[in-house]
DNA sequence: TTAAGTGCAAAAGTTTTGCACCAAG
DNA sequence: CTTGGTGCAAAACTTTTGCACTTAA
């Protein structure tokens, strides 16, 4: 958890500055429901709704420097964009499944996973930053309607569909 | 491992035709050194070389529907461009460690990951295509740099240029 | 024969950049 | 003050699509 000093303090650290828009950026990811995370877009038109605009380009230039500072993480899910969220210290990583099919995603923890992440990178000799598991898999309801066949493109599942007004719901 | 029968006959049981540029495809990942992965643009300009050229838009399709029919799986390293290698059994999945800095990639395989993937997507009651554990690090040379200050956007680690170099030779 | 696949060119997106201005340290 | 950061608009890229033509089955 950042307070506002220790973000400039470590920013600073690097010959970087606090500015508002970084710190309300945080701030955001910070306030976010747990397992929760966005794109670029997603949360540019957040902040638009709060009339606390910031570009896309400042967006874009924040998510890069805090996903190297390891602030954030960056997820690279089945859908289209990278996505980030609060990057928290190894043990509590966690990990995603998600439907090929409908992008429908699950979150999991698993110790173990992240146990043997470390030790790996340990014997590599690097210094971890992040670690994610993505398993890709496809949801019964894909299944069911004989993938990988039949689907055209843009096929989308009802379970994705469920998804997507669930995630519109807790905008609100 | 795909012959053309078999690949005809997997993409015939769903109703899509074995065509030239599919059967090249497949073949071309085929024949490529254990742990080398490529992007469309690279599969575009490898093919152009051999003056076999095939359609930026057919590689996107065809990776795209490979990916899906899970011949081929899609590594999201923390390069700019997804890259695709050939899929193999679950148990002999692998998975990268990548330099935030570099893009260095380091490949390993570790079974213990790949059984709590399968135990995972199991418990979930989906069905299992791929998994990936993508391990995301600093290598030696970037944190005696002093990750994360001082490098510019485009800095490059020795160790990358390494890499990049025994990978153009792998080529030739 | 006919439905699917290809290539081309155009469109749609996403992400990055140059530059003038502003502001943190 | 001076150096880094922001916003804007433009540029650069990546990926997708519409369409006419080919071709696998």
């Amino acid at each position: 958890m950042y307070t506002k000093n220790s973000l400039k303090a470590e920013l600073n650290a690097k010959g970087w500055r606090l500015t508002p828009q970084r710190q309300l950026i945080l701030q955001l990811f910070q306030n976010l429901p747990k397992g929760r995370h966005l794109s670029a877009e997603e949360l540019f038109e957040l902040l638009e709704k709060r009339s606390e605009g910031i570009s896309l380009s400042t967006i874009y230039r924040t998510l890069k420097l805090m996903t190297r500072m390891g602030i954030l993480r960056e997820l690279e899910l089945a859908e289209v964009h990278k996505h980030y969220e609060l990057n928290t210290a190894a043990p509590n990583h966690h990990h995603h499944i998600v439907c090929t099919q409908c992008n429908m995603t699950i979150e999991f923890e698993n110790n173990m996973i992240t146990k043997q992440a470390i030790k790996q990178v340990e014997k590599s000799g690097l210094e971890l930053i992040d670690c994610q598991l993505t398993i890709y898999a496809i949801c019964p309801q894909a299944i069911r309607q004989g993938f990988p066949a039949v689907m055209s493109n843009n096929w989308v599942c009802s379970r994705a569909i469920n998804a997507a007004n669930k995630l519109e719901k807790d905008e609100e």
